[in-house]
DNA sequence: CGGCGCCATAGCTTGGCGTTATACTCCGGG
DNA sequence: CCCGGAGTATAACGCCAAGCTATGGCGCCG
């Protein structure tokens, strides 16, 4: 029994003749007729009798009907799924970030993105470098959002943006009236040092120690966001990614685009084997511009 | 998305290439690969990613791919019950009946039909319970024989009469002479019990816990037919259906009425949706004739 | 009796799906 | 480093299911 078999036969059984199932089906009344019949010369019996030059139908036809009721409403239900899959309105997004996008970036993105778009389900969780890139390559997440990647195998990354480094201190500071900070500006002050297994953790430890530097360590913080959270507190001052400085919370936190400017790439990770799906790919466009528009916004 | 797409989308999914696919719809390989590329391009999105040269399903594809195999049970279920429903029209008996009417009631009764009836064709099997209602309700049977039944949507239950539960115990045991038994006659004799998911089972767990009675239960069997034959190789005694009791084999097996009476009812099922042929009504009558003499019997 | 409604048949066209032959790519082994 | 095997895609072609229009048969009713 084909697809047109039973479409046929359930609009004739429904509209109850030929000619008006014809009408529903859009096709021709003559073209409603041959198919129904090839459908009963396969079956090897009649579905309907052709009493009085009209259609009734058989006993097999009223069993049959149920059957064919529940194909076609699995039909429906499926065509539904893959015409919202199409439209990139259905499916599921799996993110994983490093910690500085968790607090504010990403759930932002993330709540603004189901506004505008259908039943997308998210799941976002906060993870460091390394867990991404495994978690990636074993399909358990479609997404990561990271500092500056070094290039993984198996691993693509598409650079969303730049950041730059920002010098993080108690809004009580001397810095208030400077429009920029130097490194050396920060000489005098108790310095909280960023844990150096991160990329941008070595890329601040490298800029000091290339300018040889030393700065009045007294906390070395694992993520940023601790860092921050220990200036707020009056502990001292750091320098953080932009992320982070803009980042809502620790409002007292004031911040200074370092000088000279060190300025690092915010990438979208994938996996090289696991294609994204539309909808993924559509959440990272929409990314792009939402940190753009982030990274922008006055402070 | 055509009847075709479906089926060459859900053999790639689950064979893992087209080759794979191709052999097991039984067509060549390039026929797999238009089929699917047309689907994927009225789709309007790639269910496969071609990766150096293997497919790998996109994220768009497992989503679609459990509402297609909805589709393809629904639409097996559906031809399994078009194919029933012709081979029903060629005048034919099928029935299933629990195992203890196997052995000896239905044989002999369809063999006794058959003698006074013309050429009928019966399929005949032995099934446990739900998957009678089951074969029912896809019309792959037109008759089940049970013992008391539920009611099961769907089904409809003809009653063909009462049976008794009776005792079953060696010839040689101490009961010679007995009229009918009581339960507590059984105390100290090694039990055979009956598993308790069929109707009778049931029947006789609780005929037995209301009165608090506690037997030395030695093995449990799943059919009555079963702890017939333990009972005739001197495994101990067990509680039996008439239906068991009086029939052929193990004839040194003797029973004895139990005291108080148990009775169940002796049914015929059959489908609420497929009207019964004329055959299959006039063996039903017949079988109920045929049921009433051999409860009757002498033992 | 003739118009109307409904279904079936005839003849034609088209496109979906099948085939075989062949090319391209990736990968592992000699 | 090249070659064969595995897997996929493309090309060229054939068949038939299913679409169309036109037409005819049958029952009903004014």
């Amino acid at each position: 029994m084909r697809l047109r078999h039973i479409e046929v036969f359930y609009a004739v059984y429904s509209a109850g003749s030929v000619t008006h199932a014809a009408q529903v089906l859009n096709v021709s009344q003559p073209s409603v007729s041959k198919v129904l019949a090839h459908a009963e010369q396969q079956l090897g019996y009649r579905l309907f009798d052709r009493v009085k030059g009209k259609l009734v139908p058989t006993p097999e036809a009223d069993q049959l009907f149920n059957h064919v009721r529940e194909v076609n409403e699995s039909l429906d239900r499926m065509r539904h799924v893959a015409e919202n899959l199409r439209t990139a309105k259905q499916g599921r997004v799996r993110i994983a970030a490093t910690p500085a996008f968790g607090i504010d970036v990403l759930p932002g993105a993330v709540a603004a993105f189901r506004e505008q778009n259908g039943d997308v389900f998210f799941s976002v969780e906060t993870l460091h470098h390394g867990e991404i890139c495994d978690a990636l390559l074993e399909s358990s997440i479609d997404l990561g959002l990271v500092f500056d990647p070094g290039m993984i195998p198996g691993i693509i990354g598409e650079q969303l943006g730049w950041g730059r480094m920002f010098v993080l201190a108690p809004a009580s500071a001397e810095f208030a009236g400077r429009e920029t900070l130097h490194i050396e500006d920060l000489s005098g002050f108790p310095f909280i040092g960023l844990d150096r297994r991160g990329p941008l953790g070595r890329l601040l430890f490298k800029h000091l120690e290339a300018r040889g530097i030393e700065l009045d360590t007294v906390a070395y913080a694992e993520t940023y966001q601790v860092a921050k959270s220990l200036v707020s507190h009056g502990a001292g001052v750091t320098i953080a990614d932009e992320i982070t400085a803009r980042s809502s919370g620790h409002d007292n936190v004031r911040f200074w685009p370092l000088e000279p400017e060190l300025r690092f790439r915010i990438s979208a990770l994938h996996s090289e084997n696991a294609p994204m799906s539309l909808i993924t790919l559509s959440f990272l466009e929409f990314l792009k511009q939402y940190l753009e528009d982030f990274l922008v916004s006055e402070q």
